[in-house]
DNA sequence: CTAGTTGCAAAGAGTTTGCATGGCG
DNA sequence: CGCCATGCAAACTCTTTGCAACTAG
């Protein structure tokens, strides 16, 4: 049999799913599925089979594994295809969320800094970070 | 005393210096100096002495440190102070060379970017990720 | 002397893997 | 029934830390 879609591996897509406005760590998905098996009566999938499915989804193309700051700790984001393809992410190096740039600007954007450098720029790869709109206020300095 | 700089530093940050091209492991360093050592009659630092140097070059902004690919080490690049200050890096996703974008233009970027999206960029913190002329040929996916 | 630095070895953090168990078709 | 997925715990990798010896000023 090619493989079957496990209640696990169902119940950790769908997490991914409704979590995707930030990369997440495996304990946070861990936890966070954990708490909800315990009302939403389904299983949750133990760590081991969250960092092995995750490794298939990166792998598949699905999520987007990241490693940010001083930490060494994987963080992973779900994209779905092609939901997140061709353009710029913003991050917010203060509240962690993850925006999304136009991608007609990020085409123009990377062209124009690609021929000024003699650089092909994977637009899915490159990640700006600083700080979005709402936490901008809070600190001055970056 | 507020610090002095030992044998093991001058020969550690000599090293960084002379493999400033591209970003590299912790073993790398060690084993590079390690083998200059018995040749160059000098002392090299330990594994452990140069993780602490680098944390603190780090900190003081000389060094860079980033983490790429699968891999979880992390990879230290010498950057010396304020010549990385205020522009954006374009890093080769091949070859692992780290560009400098001009000043001038990363502002600008920056800037248009930022209106567009409500956010405040950090420049320093932004690299972008792609392949320079010399890879470009080399090989077709990322 | 005295604060700061080193190296070793042990501890930590995060991730991966071996193996026995159990589920799906 | 056979294959694949799961979960536990052990193994692993890379980094950090505790501690005693050492060094420069």
């Amino acid at each position: 049999m090619a493989s079957y879609d496990s209640i696990q591996k169902k119940a950790l897509i769908d997490y991914m799913r409704r979590h995707d406005e930030r990369p997440l760590t495996i304990d946070e998905i861990v936890t966070g599925l954990t708490a909800e098996a315990q009302t939403g009566n389904y299983i949750a999938p133990g760590k081991s089979t969250v960092y092995r499915l995750m490794t298939k989804l990166v792998e598949g193309g699905s999520v987007k594994r990241f490693v940010r700051g001083k930490s060494r700790q994987f963080l992973y984001q779900i994209t779905d295809g092609d939901k997140c393809h061709l353009h710029f992410h913003l991050k917010c190096d203060v509240c962690g969320r993850l925006y999304h740039m136009d991608e007609e600007i990020s085409r123009i954007i990377a062209e124009i800094i690609g021929q000024k450098n003699g650089f092909t720029i994977d637009r899915d790869e490159t990640t700006f970070y600083g700080r979005c709109r709402a936490c901008k206020k809070s600190d001055v300095n970056v």
